[in-house]
DNA sequence: CAAGTATTGGACATAATTGTCTAGTCTTCG
DNA sequence: CGAAGACTAGACAATTATGTCCAATACTTG
């Protein structure tokens, strides 16, 4: 039993300009995102959904067979914007391994790449559902695995390159939701000490120097 | 209108030895923080609760007003046992620095002094309740400025501790509740890193070898 | 042991939520 | 324009939660 989407939203040029725009599957699904990183999953209900929708409940059930059927949907979104935004970032070509860790650096500031809040709350929902949790692990696995080939690429040894791609991950996380206010040329300036803090060997200058230059890029916009 | 706690069960030679033990605020806090710690906050739930203890679910409102009693007093417990603990360790006097560190980090690895899963479980918590923000935040202002306090004591200048204590602090956070699972050993062997990753020094290996040796200690159980 | 207090169980009321079903409306397209 | 399909509203049923009340039971103390 497939639930199609509606086909006249396909064409926006089809589309009701003003008023009795009629809500789509992706509506749904974006009001659940919300609710999701607000308030975490447990209030992510159909009832509050559809009176911020503006449209019945019952209309749900159109779009989702049940709302564990939302609930799947919604991983799976995240999974192919966060996740695959990320190896994407790591897999860049990039000149430098400075520019290349700039590129993965480039998620973490840039919210349209990637939602560090959505991220948070997955990693909370993951705590209370074991499904959940494997897509979560199997996401996080798959991100590292892609820094890790980019330090490959850029000539660390593989077991260098895993820690520095540990911690070049897990720095994002080492930050709690008050922390995001913290203003993000703080968090970059730390970026190269982090990468050469476990090693016992200091961040040459240069390298320092253009990453700085390359956040300053990023914060301009003007970056790939 | 002040709930007392049974008298019969402060005195343990009164109380009945086998069958029949009443339940009592405690074991009700204590279920309540397994449930919080193993799903979250929201199914800390009456019914499920009376169930695993066996008892009827009115016999919750003998002992707390309201859910929303229960919930406070949980919190309460969390900052009188977590932060409590933290800070009491990072107050102990130590004849080095790295000695100090150690006692700190005591606190990650004895599940008996500070339960990281708690700490987590707050943290979610946090997420969806603005008073439980503000006691996490609290908290966490408490924790930090003890250990900046500590390093202060040892001749570090305000600054440099504060930096110091935020990242032995927030080292913590950065794994995820999978990581736990981790050998405390390889979270052990970074925490010299973590402290000079940062400034630009090396650790000096007289101090990476006293640390490694005081976690030898706390390992085989004989620190203070 | 008896009286009084502490504690519990079960019935009742209320509200929130998920899900089903059906009649009806709106949109698209031949 | 008119029929088929896409979508929505509202009634209904079932479940699960919170909280109140009162009678019954267990425990403590004189």
């Amino acid at each position: 039993m497939t639930q199609p989407i509606p086909l006249h939203r396909d064409d926006p040029s089809k589309a009701p300009l003003v008023g009795n725009i009629k809500v789509t599957r992706q509506d749904w699904l974006n009001v659940a995102k919300d609710i999701l990183i607000s308030d975490g999953i447990e209030q992510v209900k159909i009832l509050p959904m559809s009176d911020r929708l503006g449209v019945s409940r019952s209309s749900f059930y159109w779009y989702f067979k049940s709302r564990q059927d939302l609930l799947d949907a919604l991983l799976d979104h995240w999974q192919q914007t966060n996740t695959a935004a990320l190896v994407a970032k790591a897999g860049t070509p990039a000149q430098s391994v400075t520019q290349a860790v700039t590129f993965v650096f480039h998620c973490v500031v840039n919210p349209q790449i990637f939602s560090i809040p959505f991220d948070f709350a997955v990693r909370d929902w993951a705590r209370r559902s074991a499904t959940v949790r494997a897509v979560l692990h199997a996401s996080e696995d798959a991100r590292i695995a892609a820094i890790q080939a980019m330090f490959q690429r850029h000539g660390y040894p593989e077991i260098e390159a895993l820690t520095r791609a540990r911690i070049l991950y897990y720095m994002q996380n080492g930050y709690n939701d008050a922390d995001l206010q913290e203003p993000l040329e703080h968090r970059m300036k730390m970026v190269p000490h982090y990468l050469y803090g476990f090693t016992g060997r200091h961040a040459p200058q240069h390298e320092i120097d253009d990453f700085r230059a390359y956040c300053q890029a990023i914060q301009t916009g003007d970056t790939p």
